[in-house]
RNA sequence: GCGCCUGUAGCUCAGCUGGAUAGAGCAUCGGUCUUCUAAACCGAGGGUCGCAGGUUCGACUCCUGCCAGGCGCGCCA
């Protein structure tokens, strides 16, 4: 409807310029046409007149009437009208409105798609935690949005890839094999002082456990051997970072490669393990999970660091290899091999996101938590030096989730094992509940999640006033079945009644919206949407009567309400939130 | 100190990429079940859109400067 009336303006704006009163052409972008606020301006807007009036150098109203001298008739166009300071204002048909009904009947699950992507490749990488612990609350968000913003686009017509970066090498990994070697080892009989900077959580224990079950006292070294001539923890007045590093690389000479990699992979595996279910029970899928140790093992980060040096990006200082991104925009250089010889998390990226480019897709999206939004002018930087360009790459920040529980803040560390896992949460207040709330506002936004709320069964709580709207719909069908009732062709010309007229419009803006949701990566915008359906729905419920006599009426409502129970189903679909016949 | 984000009703937030009289939920107050699920509906009150300028036909939206809050500024990831 909306780009029927864009052609209707198109034409007019040729014929404008045909009989002389615009010197050319406007270009079509500048065409806009929107949807009204105000029933009382019908169905659609233009602001054309007044956006062309200083060209025409007329006054907006008087082009406007100009305008509308000149658009061709269309029987979905009941009439137009110029209002306010030259808006001119679309009134559809009731006929043409109505057949949305029948449409969406008929499209059913498909209805709302598009294929604006024109099957455009789009990568969304999300979550991407460090396998060093369970997910918590703060993931479940970037996990939640992640998986709607690759559904919306998926739907209006991208071809999506989901992946999981797994940041299976570096530094934390090595604290975590030794914090399990370490728990291992006290399972073992050894007392030992734990150091300050190694995972505290209890799962370091169940996986020292494992270790210990499995091989026994094949992995035990004496303690002594491990903490001598190590530098001194934070406890004793010593350097924390210092101690772990040296007790990393004890463990390493004391176990051997073959031992070490084992405890190492353990630990991996089994988080990684935990991780994968976890996401799978929040309803979120991967099409890939992308190792950060192959990507070393293989050699791609030597040869992205060697590629910067050949392009002359690189140069040395005190031991280091530094970058010079400050030359593409970041506000420092920055270090891609570290005087140990390590390379660093960052030249592990660089790697990555050229990895991401070779692989073709159309564009790359990063979810990331918005405490790293620091970190992107040194990836754009480095795809600017070795890609030549950086506008394939879409960076979107997450900001954190706070959970209140009876109206207080629930405080929360990481690295003291004090946080809320996703598999409590999820526990607690249920699947659907926890990913609506995740998305229901903007991504950028600071998020208080109430768990409370969401966990209450009442009319407070958007996820079940959305859910309740679809079950009271497949309620009425099992009564009208009930009844010896069945759905038969209605006459639609009979909703007629306002309540009807607006859900009509409402479900006729779900194709638009979830073109402009998806465009956008504003999940939030469904879930607006929905409650405002819902809503709709809820007070047409407690205003009609659906069952009635009057197999036309009857059949006409029924179909209303089985295009809004659709509608729900799609939206709540792509939300991956369950549409429940039953409550 | 520098950079990024945010500031809209008592609270939590929308505001369709610059449009017409700034909206919703909660909370408060008052109503509605002999009728398809009251997990619902109807009504009322509640606003200097942080402050001050600027841009134009028109600003919550764009620009500048302040004020307040969050985050980031490692040879950590």
């Amino acid at each position: 409807m909306k780009n029927e009336i864009l052609n209707l303006l198109v034409k007019a704006t040729e014929q404008l310029a045909a009989d002389g009163l615009l010197e050319s052409v406007p270009a079509p972008e500048l065409i806009e046409v929107s949807r009204t606020r105000d029933a009382s301006h019908g169905d659609f807007a233009s602001n054309l007149a007044l956006k062309l009036a200083k060209l025409a150098k007329r006054n907006p109203r008087e082009l406007a009437s100009e305008i509308v001298a000149r658009l061709p008739k269309n029987s979905r166009i009941e009439k137009t009208q110029i209002a306010g300071p030259g808006f001119i204002n679309f009134f559809v048909s009731k006929a043409a409105a109505r057949s949305i009904i029948s449409t969406i009947l008929a499209q059913t699950a498909q209805f709302g798609r598009s294929d604006y992507g024109a099957g455009r490749s789009v990568q969304v990488e999300f979550v991407s935690a460090n396998p060093t612990g369970p997910l918590h609350v703060g993931h479940g968000r970037g996990a939640a949005y992640g998986a709607v913003v690759a559904n919306l686009l998926e739907a209006i017509g991208y071809r999506v890839e989901r992946e999981y970066y797994v940041n299976d090498a570096g530094r934390q990994m090595h604290i975590l094999a030794v914090s399990i070697w370490l728990r291992y080892l006290e399972l073992a009989g050894e007392s030992l002082p734990f150091p300050t900077n190694a995972y505290q959580g209890d799962y370091i224990w169940d996986i020292g456990a494992t270790l210990h079950r499995e091989h026994g006292d094949a992995y035990r070294v004496p303690m002594t051997e491990i903490f001598t001539g190590i530098p001194l923890d934070e406890p004793q007045q010593g350097d924390k970072e210092a101690h772990i590093d040296a007790v990393i690389e004890r463990a390493q000479t004391l176990l051997g490669a073959e031992r070490y990699r084992t405890v190492f992979d353990l630990g991996l595996h089994t988080i990684l393990a935990n991780i994968r279910q976890d996401l799978a029970s929040f309803g979120v899928e991967f099409d890939v999970w992308f190792s950060e140790r192959e990507l070393a093992e293989t050699g791609a980060v030597e040869r992205a660091i060697e590629a910067l040096q050949a392009a002359g990006y690189v140069y040395e200082k005190s031991g280091a290899l530094w970058f010079r991104s400050t030359e593409f925009g970041d506000e420092k250089d920055r270090v891609v091999r570290r005087d140990n010889g390590q390379t660093t998390y960052f030249a592990s990226d660089i790697a990555y996101h050229l990895n991401k480019m070779e692989r073709g897709f159309d564009t790359v999206i990063d979810v990331w938590g918005a405490d790293h939004h620091g970190y992107v002018p040194r990836v754009r930087a480095a795809l600017k030096a070795l890609y030549g360009d950086d506008s394939k790459l879409n960076v979107l920040l997450v900001q954190f989730a706070n959970l209140f529980r009876g109206g207080q803040k629930v405080q929360m560390s990481t690295r003291s094992g004090e946080f809320v896992t996703l598999r409590e949460l999820r526990d607690d207040v249920g699947r659907d509940a926890a990913r609506f709330f995740y998305v229901m506002r903007r991504h950028d936004q600071h998020l208080d999640f109430d768990l409370d709320l969401a966990k209450s069964q009442s009319n407070d709580n958007p996820v079940y006033y959305i859910q309740y709207a679809h079950a009271r719909i497949a309620s009425v069908m099992r009564q009208l079945h009930e009844k010896g009732l069945q759905l038969g062709e209605g006459n639609l010309t009979l909703l007629n009644d306002p309540h009807e007229e607006e859900l009509v419009t409402t479900l006729a803006r779900y194709p638009e919206l979830l073109l402009n949701a998806a465009q956008a990566e504003e999940p939030h915008q469904l879930a607006n949407y929905l409650r405002e359906l819902a809503n709709q729905f809820h007070t047409y419920y407690n205003a009609q009567q659906f069952l009635v006599d009057d197999a036309a009426l009857r059949n006409a409502r029924l179909s209303l309400c089985q295009a809004v129970q659709q509608v729900i189903r799609n939206g709540l679909g792509l939300l991956d939130v369950s549409a429940p016949e039953h409550m």
